[in-house]
DNA sequence: CAATGACTTATTTTT
DNA sequence: TAAGTCATTG
């Protein structure tokens, strides 16, 4: 947890007066540099007021101007000041950056940081009036996963036809709304398979008895404590004096709840965020709760940021024009006072590796500089896509060319099995009665404690009502196990109680365990944390069990394991580390090398670039098929936004790109660009053509790169590849049309596409040549889609641009 | 208990 | 396609 504590300060709080506090009267450094609207929004302190703040124009800047304000002007103290983010690296700028202003003189402000974070604070003061102890243990996903299946397989339902995973999801889902078992609406009744609202309340009564919370219940307890403490709210109500939120867009209904309950009084609610940035609506963001502000709020003040400071006025107006065509926006218009830059640039290729080639190339070039504009090297280079699986790709180009690059996302160093097989031990060394951690180290490293044995230890612990640390050592104390199993058991059983002792070292405290089991070694005198750590690793025989494994990952999991010992320098003792590592599951690496950025759209909000490419804007992989028919328009909506996100992160240069056809779980399809990009405004937009097509055989693509040697014996093929997709009708048409694409009515803009069928070239009963799928009859004509019956191929519905006339086939050399 | 093969499924992710 | 899960084998 953060170090600072408040915990005195609470007591000792509202008698302060703010009268006492005056205002000093010296100078206010966090004033410089303010444009007028970040101004108003950082003086503007008393009453609601939402801060709408555009891609890039300077949030967190006035954010923690208007917290140093605060602070400076004596109206609050820092630990009046109640200041919620979503991600623990936003809190953590945000500390920085007031540190910065105040010149340290601030000491820390113990109400900055995550919604998570601050109820676990709450929480654990409070913890009886939920039937807790405030030592909880926070549970993450696959705990809860855990838990669940056990829940399922006690129900009596199949867990094949019906995943814990996805109760999970539910259940999740549910929390995300602030619904308690009992509120579950009739509508979500009928939820894996009609019992999800009844395995939802036995999920909760099991976390008490576990005395644990997921991260939903963060949220929802304290929300339920206030609700039933008048006074106890009030007294907070009072202590936070000031409320300031980030990315508002992004909170659910609990904690949009939360806040209310909060702000109720006073009303000094400051939230920042932007409708246009809100891609979180399929884990329950409801971007309504920042749509509806000046309605929760009455006398709201409403402050637009909208100067940009970060991208040229082409990115911007192809942002704001692609933006536009989502409805019910609270609306701003992005300027900049800077340069018009280059045209968003748009690029069409024959597949996905030739885009990734095409990219790789385009890298190599910028770090040359091309047009006369400065090189741009790896580190200021994105490559945003809409979903992991498109990474590969690039990763697999970049590999062959050697072009460094840094994946963004992927699983994080705490979820890594051998991170959290490591961290269950020290959990269950720290609290004896964390059963999830019990039954994850159990066997591992393999005891020979199977299922059978297993349960044996369930059923001791669950008919004398302990934990099932305690059920082991019933059972081995009645041996009920058979001999390799029983003295297995009985070493775990005594390692752990060791270990505790370790921990406790000479100050021994009186402990579940001590009442337990007989002690007969010396408690050693104080050992470190780190190398209790080490010990437990050691003995436990976990660390050995990767060193006898040879499959190729061992290396690295003890690598890892390594840099967990690490991570425990920062900490006081294991409690506090456990404590930081369910809430922090962050993990960023020091990386001198610079490296080309690969990251999805989601991960990169808030982040920018001089260079960015957008690859894979095609119809079904962006916008994504799955999220328009899971929520029709809002999906659309919010695909849209990403897109916007998308381009907003480029500072200089964007360039989007689509390919006509991409593997699909392994069949090829053949893709229609996407709809955003018939949203660009062709003011704003060039359109590339990459040298050596039309037939230039061996044209400056190929030859003017260092890589192109490199190039795979397809070469050849490749080529053809391109020419044909350049040539054929749709990439001429798109051309042609480009004329079109600044359009005023998107809607306009869209026929673009849709009255394809005049230009289609061809009719049924016309025989083609496709690259792909070789010869075949045309069998169906509607607009822009050829069905065609392949001769060796099957039946397909391909897109008429990536065929030609079977009598042209013969133009193309292979 | 490990290895093998059938089978299935296939965004976005923080805490 | 390809990664992951699951059940069956040896």
């Amino acid at each position: 947890m953060s170090s600072f504590d408040d915990s005195d300060a609470f007591e000792a709080a509202s008698a302060a007066s703010l009268s006492a506090r005056a205002m000093a009267a010296r100078p206010m450094p966090h004033l410089d540099g303010l444009n007028p609207a970040q101004r108003e929004a950082v003086e503007q302190m008393e009453g609601p007021v939402l801060m709408l703040a555009g891609a890039g124009t300077g949030k967190t800047k006035a954010l923690t101007a208007r917290i140093a304000h605060l602070l400076a002007t004596g109206t609050a103290r820092p630990n009046e000041v109640l200041a919620v983010t979503f991600t623990n690296k936003a809190a953590r700028e945000m500390k920085n950056r007031i540190g910065a202003l105040m010149g340290q003189a601030v000491e820390g402000m113990p109400w900055l940081g995550t919604f998570h974070a601050i109820c676990v604070k709450l929480l654990r003061r409070h913890a009886e009036l939920v039937d807790l102890k405030s030592n909880f243990t926070i549970l993450d996903t696959d705990d809860q996963v855990r838990l669940m299946k056990q829940l399922i397989n006690a129900a009596g339902i199949d867990e094949k036809r019906w995943p814990a995973r996805q109760l999970a999801g539910i259940i999740d889902g549910w929390k995300n709304r602030a619904l308690t078992p009992d509120k579950v609406p009739a509508a979500d009744a009928g939820a894996f398979n009609r019992r999800g609202p009844e395995l939802y309340a036995q999920y909760q009564a099991r976390l008490i008895e576990l005395n644990a919370v997921d991260f939903g219940d963060l949220l929802l307890h304290v929300i339920r404590i206030f609700q039933e403490n008048e006074d106890l709210l009030a007294q907070y109500q009072r202590w936070f004096r000031y409320i300031l939120v980030d990315e508002y867009q992004d909170t659910n209904v609990a904690q949009y709840l939360w806040l209310r309950l909060l702000a109720q009084g006073h009303s000094n609610i400051c939230c920042v965020g932007d409708d246009d940035q809100s891609i979180y609506g399929w884990r329950g963001a409801e971007v309504g709760n920042i749509l509806r502000f000046e309605k929760d709020f009455p006398g709201a003040k409403v402050v637009r940021l909208e100067q940009n400071y970060r991208s040229t006025g082409h990115i911007l107006a192809a942002a704001s024009g692609v933006i536009e065509a989502n409805k019910g926006r609270l609306g701003k218009t992005l300027w900049t006072e800077g340069e018009d830059g280059e045209k968003v640039r748009l690029i069409g290729h024959w597949d996905g590796e030739e885009e990734a080639r095409w990219i790789g190339e385009e890298i190599e070039a910028m770090g040359q500089g091309t047009r006369g504009m400065d090189p741009i090297g790896p580190n200021d280079i994105a490559i945003l896509v809409r979903a992991s699986h498109q990474m590969r790709a690039f990763e697999d180009r970049f590999l062959t060319i050697g072009l460094p690059y840094r994946v963004i996302g992927g699983p994080r160093f705490y979820e890594r099995m051998e991170i959290r097989d490591a961290m269950a031990y020290f959990r269950v060394v720290v609290s004896p009665e964390d059963d999830l951690a019990f039954e994850r180290i159990v066997n591992t490293p393999k005891r020979g404690l199977g299922d059978k044995a297993q349960a044996t230890i369930q059923r001791m612990a669950r008919s004398n009502g302990v934990s099932l640390l305690e059920g082991a050592r019933l059972a081995v104390e009645a041996k009920a196990l058979s001999g390799k199993g029983l003295k297995e058991l009985a070493r775990l059983v005594d390692q752990v109680h060791h270990w505790r002792a370790l921990m406790q070292g000479g100050l021994r405290q009186v402990g579940p365990m001590d009442d337990l089991i007989e002690e007969d070694r010396p408690a050693a005198d104080a050992l470190s944390h780190i190398e209790l750590a080490e010990v437990i690793l050691d003995e436990s025989g976990y660390t050995a069990m990767w060193q006898n494994d040879k499959t190729p990952e061992a290396p690295g999991r003890l690598e890892n394991l390594k840099e967990l010992v690490k991570a425990l320098e920062s900490f006081e003792n294991l409690q506090g580390f456990l404590e930081h590592v369910s809430l922090i599951m962050d993990n960023e690496q020091d990386d001198n090398e610079p490296k080309v950025t690969l990251m999805t759209l989601h991960a990169a909000k808030g982040l920018e670039f001089p260079a960015v490419f957008l690859p894979g804007w095609e119809d079904g992989l962006f916008p994504s098929q799955r999220s328009m028919d899971e929520t029709g328009l809002k999906g659309l909506e919010e695909e849209r936004r990403l897109a916007y996100v998308g381009i907003t992160r480029a500072e200089e240069v964007c360039t989007i790109s689509f390919a006509g056809n991409r593997r699909v779980y392994g069949q090829w399809q053949s893709q229609l660009p996407s709809r955003f990009i018939d949203e660009l405004p062709q003011a704003h937009v060039e359109i590339l053509t990459p040298p050596g097509l039309h037939g230039h055989q061996g044209g400056m693509a190929a030859s003017a790169s260092p890589v192109s040697g490199m190039m795979r014996g397809s070469d050849l093929q490749e080529k053809a590849a391109r020419a044909d997709v350049y040539n054929s009708p749709g990439w001429k048409r798109l051309q042609q049309n480009q004329g079109r694409f600044g359009m005023r009515q998107p809607s306009e803009a869209k026929n673009v596409t849709i009255d394809a069928e005049a230009v289609s070239a061809f009719t049924v009963g016309d025989r083609v040549f496709h690259q792909k799928f070789g010869y075949g009859e045309v069998i169906s004509v509607e607009g822009d889609k050829l069905g065609i019956a392949f001769d060796k191929a099957g039946e397909k519905h391909v897109v008429g641009r990536f065929v030609v006339a079977a009598d042209s086939a013969g133009d193309v050399p292979f």
